[in-house]
DNA sequence: GTTACACTTGAGCAAGTACTCAAATGTTTG
DNA sequence: CAAACATTTGAGTACTTGCTCAAGTGTAAC
């Protein structure tokens, strides 16, 4: 509740109120639809969790290994992964005193590759 | 610099140290590569730079018709578009008294595509 | 020039984040 | 059972973020 009296403004004067509409028909519209896109890439807009991701790109990895890699404590490493789990990003399996990390998800890789690619371009 | 001695206890007792290099061979093993993979996702790790994105993904618009669309302040809408185009992913064209942004990179939509999947699949 | 419009910018603030450290939970092993 | 190991969790804290509001810059029109 920002802006009501600038919206027919706008439209009438300079006519943009084709553009306007035209935005909204787009997926945003929904504005859940935006905060759960906004989620996944939250998993990865963080350097920390960019590396964890990563490194379970090459295989699935135990915490202490994780940490291990990337030389951070094992706690804020198990803090990341407690985030990524939430946004089904990664997923766990026991096995005797280790918990063994991977990706839950195939898109991460081509997310990641996109990514990369951006940051050449840039 | 958190764990030194964990590298080797781990690597040495259960035979990890493998994977531990391995995940270390990827290219997150050079931390700037990895802040930068990060920027690029915390463009749209935000609702509100989502749907500004999503909205500029339909057409080039000014901030006043983007601020409209998404019913937000005008100051807002600049703060994240300043964001935006500090992470190379908007770029912004004068003509006259208005200033017209549009998307700065091809990936972004792809990157769209692929993030919305996930959401499926979640 | 002045006025109006379109946008940007800086300060300030509430909310969120990423870590540390210490304590708790599970799991195997003696 | 107790002790050792692997991981999780909660509190605490410095830092970051996304907004608001007020003041600033830049452009066009009078």
């Amino acid at each position: 509740m920002a802006r009501s009296e600038r919206d027919e403004l706008c439209s009438e004067e300079v006519g943009h109120g084709k553009v306007v509409s035209k935005g909204m028909e787009r997926l945003l519209a929904d504005p859940s639809t935006a905060g759960q896109l906004a989620q996944v890439f939250r998993a990865m807009a963080d350097p920390t969790r960019v590396r964890i991701l990563s490194a379970l790109t090459c295989a699935e990895m135990c915490v202490g290994d994780i940490a291990a890699t990337l030389n951070m404590t094992v706690s804020a490493v198990s803090h990341q992964l407690r985030l990524l789990r939430e946004l089904r990003v990664v997923r766990k399996r026991r096995e005797g005193k280790h918990i063994y990390y991977a990706l839950d998800d195939e898109h991460v890789q081509e997310l990641f590759a996109l990514g990369l690619e951006h940051v050449k371009h840039g």
